[in-house]
DNA sequence: CAGCATCCTCTAGGATACTG
DNA sequence: CAGTATCCTAGAGGATGCTG
């Protein structure tokens, strides 16, 4: 069965339930991912555990406060574990949990499309950016 | 080479360019994907060209407003394209380029992932949420 | 029908300062 | 070090009404 055959199914299935955000996974799961910094954590922990200091610094421009509330949100959603270690000062790892470790799969897919695609969305930018708004 | 090693490999040369947006995959093409509704629209040309009023049908809470600006932004990326009937009323026509359609492996291959994965999402929610936030 | 234009709301997310 | 608390802004996104 084709791709697109699987997917268009999948989507009548979900019209069925009228696309309720809580029963469909695609609302329901993906959404979460979808921030600006959710996939890039998972990403950074692939290589293993990270401190909060070091994804801080290894993701330049997020802030403390994003940094905190994506890593509570993946703990939440079982894709990552939270490890304190009672020093002084306290230190913190996060790890991928088997859940967040079985996403990396799937996530490198579409990584490698998104590299794949890289020059040809650009391209297709410039050209789309070149054609004047109308006369 | 693992999916980690994999992943946490391409991580250190994005690192290397400081993640600088404008060059990262991740930052340039998957966050257009990331909004609330682009994933569906793609999803719902899946099954073949479909008329605005379809679409707008067929993912019972977006608003023409938004439809219109997702469907803008995948034509300018060059992941759909729009065809115009001259007839009257008009009537236009989405239909997914050969970008989008290579799209669906990739997003139908995290779409198994998110359906394989949402009871386990959905009972560490219900696991992290039965923690009481402190003492 | 397919869409702009306008207005309004709400939240993602940044900046900064403070604490155990 | 690893956060929390507070404040603030930009932009995502909804509702409604108008037009070729």
């Amino acid at each position: 069965m084709s791709d697109e055959n699987k997917l268009a199914s999948k989507f009548d299935d979900w019209q069925r339930m009228r696309l309720d955000p809580t029963r469909c996974p695609v609302r329901n799961v993906l959404d979460h991912l979808s921030d600006k910094w959710t996939t890039l954590i998972v990403i950074a922990l692939a290589g293993g555990p990270r401190r909060f200091g070091e994804l801080n610094r290894s993701i330049p421009d997020i802030s403390k406060r994003m940094l905190t509330q994506c890593l509570r949100n993946l703990e939440r959603d079982g894709l990552i574990t939270r490890h304190v270690f009672p020093t002084s000062p306290p230190s913190v790892e996060y790890r991928l949990a088997d859940l967040g470790r079985s996403l990396l799969g799937p996530l490198g897919v579409l990584i490698e499309w998104a590299e794949a695609s890289h020059q040809s969305v650009l391209d297709a930018r410039l050209r789309f950016d070149g054609i004047p708004p109308s006369t």
